[in-house]
DNA sequence: AATGAATGAGTCTTCATTCAT
DNA sequence: AATGAATGAAGACTCATTCAT
């Protein structure tokens, strides 16, 4: 597929670095042009407008981060296990990956309420599979039978993009992979002693 | 106080009320003074300039915000019940405020690095409000010995923000100081059945 | 005189001073009335508008300017004479007083045709001064009949002006007064060994 | 070479044409682009900002002028007609283009102290040229021996500029040309009979 | 498919001037 | 006479997008 796309796939890739550089507003059309080696003109060959290229980047990225995540969950054999994996590959992908948490955690939200709604919907698919995790460890009694599942499920993704958007503020200065349990365990057992 | 400087506070008001309606980028200083009922030049007298209004907003919504919060809790006798009432109340205050929370949990994070930096600036107090908390609940055994305070208080404000924003893309259409207690129990007692 | 009007005479020497300070475009009406302990509308208590200001600066200062050259002039018995004196007294105030000097040399003619027709009113006084002293050499022979007088003085004043520039804008670096007699004999000998 | 950059040329065009009809201070970038015939923004395709604009307009003009009295007069024998070339050109053509003389005498002056010293360097090497000449006299015996050069040059530029900006304000109401026998008389002799 | 020159809409900010006190 | 808070008009510049080549 790459092969068949070059064009394509360079000005990708050059947005992701170009955002991670200069910063969303930072990023203009010429800018990621000149850095993907096309003239300005190509870009709208293969991307209907700015914004397409922003959700573009997401799609293609998230895509493949949801997707890591969800074959290596389907290989746990619990709802506990799944989500530890979740926890460890969301925050261990981000961490190897310096420029694309810059742009997921910080550069992208700084987009028109348009783009924020598009972004919600790529990260719908992600969403969904932690409640089906939470439902899974349910039924199989190894969580609580009165939790509220979209509750849960917004104190999972919320702990974890702060997290990752506080490593990025604090300019990747700490660890984060080794948080992981800690993390795992917050979740699981609470504050509670 | 009000009575001081009226058109300081007018144009403060506008601006949250013009923010709400017209988000971030749609908020030119004109429609700003115009809702204030003020001329364009009269904002400059109260403001640096157009970020300044913005932090401002900010500076004084969340200062009123965080100082409810911090008197409300200081009356609570134990960590766990101060919990509850951060909790309780951040809810609460952004649900009453329509407005205040579309600002708050999508316009502002539009802005650029600077603005962002400043606002993190003014949220450093709550959240060390937060930690205190915690380590309250700490020496006082209601919550874990091995918690790890930074980790706990951004599992705790992730969530909470999570929550906020998620209900306001959702258009407020549902009730959110219900959850209150479901929220509270999750962070205190995690998953595990 | 100025006793009875003490805030037109502060209005007038901030005005010299801010503007030898801060140049044309950087001397505000407002910076102006600091300078002056005055409130910017009593700034219009006494002067039409910022082009009055700036008017009545160049007239009080060029007025005095004049009437020293011409007192002092009229005491010399001969066109020659009379003519160095006017060089001298010419380029002594100037050199006497920096900041006159960069206003009237450079930031003044900064200023819209309006004023500069002002300004040319107000030194018509001076130019007509050189006409008659180049008529009297004329009449008394000791200048060429030829002369054609409205050429000579645009000379004459041309040359004091572009030298008293270039002095300004070398920062005042070399001493001027030492020159009169050079200029002085230029003008009466020409180049013509 | 100008159908090579046409809208570049058109534009150094409007701007004189521009300028000269409307001041320095009522011609805005806009009224430019306008009257080359282009788009505003197409201005900043070839020039950085407004004030490139008058500084090219200016290296550009002056350097033909320049260019012109350059090779006029180092075709003639000695300095003494050199002198009469160089007045009769700077005259001549200044006369001859009443835009451009519109917009070196009074317009570009308006302009703040950064452009007026690039202003200058342009200037200068027609300045040091006016030095060469009068070098020249002196070894030749033409001219005085005792002559200052820069301050004979500053008088000879100060007379010419003098001569032309009052024929401009005078709004271009005399013949000019006539005058240089007399302005290189004047320059060579003095006024002593 | 690719180019890149050209377009032109859109906005923050300054500052001379006014006028209620 | 004096104040100074308030006014509001005015303009340089950017950059996403188009289209002739």
């Amino acid at each position: 597929m790459k092969s068949n796309k070059p064009k394509y796939n360079q000005i990708i890739e050059a947005a992701v670095k170009v955002i991670a550089e200069n910063g969303y507003h930072g990023s203009q059309v010429s800018k990621i042009a000149k850095a993907a080696g096309v003239a300005d003109g190509t870009i709208y060959l293969y991307f209907k407008n700015k914004e397409d290229i922003l959700v573009t980047v997401f799609k293609e990225k998230m895509g493949q981060f949801i997707e890591e995540i969800a074959l290596a969950t389907s290989m746990q054999e619990n709802a506990e296990k799944k989500l530890f994996t979740l926890i460890d590959l969301h925050i261990r992908q981000l961490e190897k990956n310096h420029d694309l948490a810059i742009v997921t955690q910080l550069e992208l939200r700084q987009s028109n309420y348009t783009l924020r709604r598009q972004i919600n919907a790529v990260l719908k698919p992600y969403l969904t599979m932690i409640d089906v995790i939470i439902g899974e460890g349910i039924e199989t009694k190894q969580f609580r039978e009165d939790i509220n599942v979209p509750l849960m499920r917004q104190m999972i993704f919320g702990t974890l993009d702060e997290i990752v958007t506080n490593w990025v503020m604090k300019e990747h200065k700490y660890n984060l992979v080794d948080q992981v349990p800690q993390i795992h365990a917050l979740l699981i057992h609470g504050l509670r002693s």
